[in-house]
DNA sequence: CGACACCTTGAAGAGGTTCAAGAAATGTGG
DNA sequence: CCACATTTCTTGAACCTCTTCAAGGTGTCG
């Protein structure tokens, strides 16, 4: 067997149960290996896309870290998330066939490249992919309310609290520590994600770790009590 | 003809434009009017479906006023969206089957009520529904990173002119004033909408009508000065 | 008409920002 | 591989925006 299209098939990918529908019949499965169209590799710092960019397809995660911001025309700009392995980038491209986010790599890493018209295509005939697709969007719609409520009514270091357990507890999912993590961002892109400016990030970061809940050493935290950040982020629940 | 069936044919309604595809044939047509199942009447201040409730379908909001919101365990919410005639409710119900919102009629409503899964077989046969479909989800998450964008780097009286602007440019598309508007949403409800208290919202309005750029009495709302607000949002572009 | 919800405005206070300086890490070129 | 430049991070002090608390006004609905 050619060993190249072994690489690009789905099927024997091990982040497909995050990227990809489960439970398929085999046939469905050879069908959904032919959607990633080929791998796409970049470099810290390099760009999927940027606003403005024609949308053509969609962008699973292989290995790598990336932010997605959106930008104001005086030059503000927005962080408004962070995927690892196995999560989709470019759903915001669909409306009106065009990018209105920046995609950076924050580390090296590699995307599948699905060009969306055989989504599509495909989705029309495999139901558990359509289903697939309708929850990824809805997933992040309700992703972005919890942003929303964080931004909206949290004080700064609720937001951190909620940001780390949130990045840590997808680590986890993905077999990492549950109390160890690499920051693959810097300050200034937690607080743009967080609506804080870096020197209050870097504040809350000096008083988690003053207050034991966390040891901090530039990007590698190790979280020393959960409990304590998750009551912070829901301060009423203290039974 | 049944004038019962003419009612909930999406091929009669002058929404349709909105919240329906476009450009279909007349075999089509003839398909997405089986879509609604039923209209379902609500009262000011009534609950169209809250968070943990089965998710069964959407909602194409035919007259009437709506918001949603998320709410924390310990009771704090968050306002998420404003949503007025030809605008799809309940999109956070897919990825679960459970709400994970409240959506309340903040003023006496109609809604169509649209069968998630007819929506799914529907959406297989007919090509313009699907994308429609995809459309609206990523419409959706396209408008969340805005409003990111203004709860995580905009001040106060920036956040209300966005939103000003906002408001009026939807109802305008809908044919009403482009100057004019009455809010259907308390002080409150705005200010959690972009993040802020009551007091600070009613203080920019007082601001801006001093300023001459509004007509503020209570939630009747005359924009006077359009480019004023646009460049509050935009401050750096000033030619 | 009275009760209630909603809105406005003032004054004091808190939380986060801004500005600034220095330390620590990272990357680069010789 | 080391030295230097650059980026990133930390911390302090003054400042500002928004919040909090409070009181009174306005509008609405039974």
């Amino acid at each position: 067997m050619d060993p190249k299209s072994i690489k690009v098939a789905c099927s024997n990918c091990n982040l497909r149960e995050l990227c990809m529908p489960m439970g398929l019949a085999t046939e469905d499965i050879e069908r959904i290996d032919t959607l990633v169209a080929s791998r796409r590799k970049l470099t810290r710092g390099e760009s999927l896309f940027r606003n403005g960019d024609k949308f053509t397809g969609l962008y699973a995660i292989r290995v790598g870290f990336f932010k997605t911001s959106v930008t104001t025309e005086d030059g503000r700009d927005q962080v408004t998330g962070f995927q690892m392995a196995g999560e989709i980038i470019g759903l915001d491209g669909i409306v009106n066939d065009l990018h209105t986010c920046d995609a950076v790599a924050l580390e090296d890493a590699e995307v599948c490249v699905i060009p969306y018209d055989m989504i599509e295509t495909l989705s029309r005939e495999v139901t558990a992919l359509q289903q697939h697709m309708h929850k990824v969007m809805s997933r992040e719609i309700v992703r972005e309310h919890g942003v929303m409520l964080l931004l909206g009514s949290m004080r700064a270091e609720e937001r951190l609290a909620a940001f780390l357990l949130n990045l840590v507890q997808r680590l986890h999912a993905r077999g990492f520590s549950q109390s160890e993590l690499v920051l693959r961002m810097t300050r200034e892109e937690i607080g743009s994600y967080l609506g804080l400016k870096l020197e209050t990030v870097s504040r809350s970061f000096s008083k988690f770790a003053e207050d034991g809940i966390i040891e901090v050493k530039q990007r590698h935290v190790r979280i020393m009590d959960t409990e304590a950040l998750k009551q912070m982020v829901n301060p009423q629940t203290c039974h």
